[in-house]
DNA sequence: GCAATAACTGTGCCGCGTCCACTATGTGCC
DNA sequence: GGCACATAGTGGACGCGGCACAGTTATTGC
């Protein structure tokens, strides 16, 4: 009920004109209730995001011990993008032009970026044995991060008739990964 | 004075426990002129670093014409990162362990990330003639800024035995670099 | 019928950020 | 000297997000 009062309002007065007021009013329940289900009025945004990435630390764990690091890294990404089909679009990744105006969702976006981005760092130190806060690692990390996030930004941008996610990140996070693989092999 | 005064505090207090009207007082100014000063509590954490990234635009308009995209972007990085020596450590980089743990930290670090960004990926695009938001130029612009972000924090953790930046940064920007060259070329 | 747990509500507070009107403090011009 | 003008700073008020705490309804299990 929250998220769709809160979708609804964004909409219609865009999302700093919206207060947390109105959302709950909108909702039937009192202000105060919105805080016991979202730490933020941001996190609203995210709320079917967040089901779909927290799936990237499982497929990392889940992956065979036996395959390269980068296989297993863009096996893993591209399982967790699997969910996300033509018409299962985040709400979030279809109004992604309020995240570049609005400060604060920027906030609420990168914090779920480096916690990606710090799963996929410590899986890379732990596969090749690398200390804590490498630099190999995090670069590797934010750099594929980095491509899905160009990756889903086209992929929402696309309309209706876009495929899945997962080609896109496919074609998105290539050059990457073949970049890092090649420093991995000399 | 207020940055001084700013940076005193958050190291006594912290960065949530600082109020904007504590820098004030201590500065022997009003709240407001703080406002006349910075759009934001967070913003005076990146005045240093601001300086520098600033350079990057500029950078890319001075490359020349005839050489190939990837190494036009790779000068242009390396010379917005020349500035930062092993004593010239921004003041955002040395506590980078604020801005992974103060969400609002981490807002205006991604606005600033994202505009540099977004240089990178408009150059790419008038470079090779794609359209605006090509996939292609913002995965490019994105990874490469996630390298540069990786670079800065090992740099930064290094100690006082740090080098260059440009050192560290080309470091973490080859994989990448190297992967959308090949890409280019095939 | 009762206790315990969880969900929800009311109230008050603090701090950020914005707006507007007001007051120096120069600075250039006639 | 006198005047218009721009600039930097001040004071006061307000809206909103976020937090804390206490109180109040359900719902569940015994």
């Amino acid at each position: 009920m929250l998220e769709d009062a809160a979708f609804e309002l964004f909409l219609e007065k865009g999302y700093a004109g919206t207060t947390v007021e109105e959302i709950t009013q909108r909702a039937g329940v009192s202000r105060n209730t919105f805080f016991n289900y979202f730490p933020g009025k941001s996190d609203v945004f995210w709320v079917d995001l967040d089901a779909g990435v927290e799936t990237l630390a499982r497929s990392l764990d889940a992956q065979p011990v036996d395959i390269g690091l980068i296989a297993a890294i863009e096996d893993a990404i591209l399982t967790a993008c699997a969910p996300f089909g033509p018409s299962r679009v985040p709400w979030a990744l279809t109004h992604h032009e309020l995240i570049g105006s609005v400060r604060e969702l920027q906030s609420s976006a990168l914090g779920r970026l480096t916690d990606q981005a710090q799963v996929l760092a410590a899986f890379t130190e732990q596969r090749l044995g690398l200390a804590d806060g490498s630099m190999f690692a995090r670069s590797l990390a934010y750099a594929a991060i980095g491509a899905v996030v160009a990756a889903a930004q086209a992929w929402a941008a696309a309309g209706p008739s876009r495929g899945e996610l997962a080609s896109f990140v496919r074609l998105a996070l290539a050059p990457v990964l073949d970049g890092f693989d090649r420093a991995l092999k000399n």
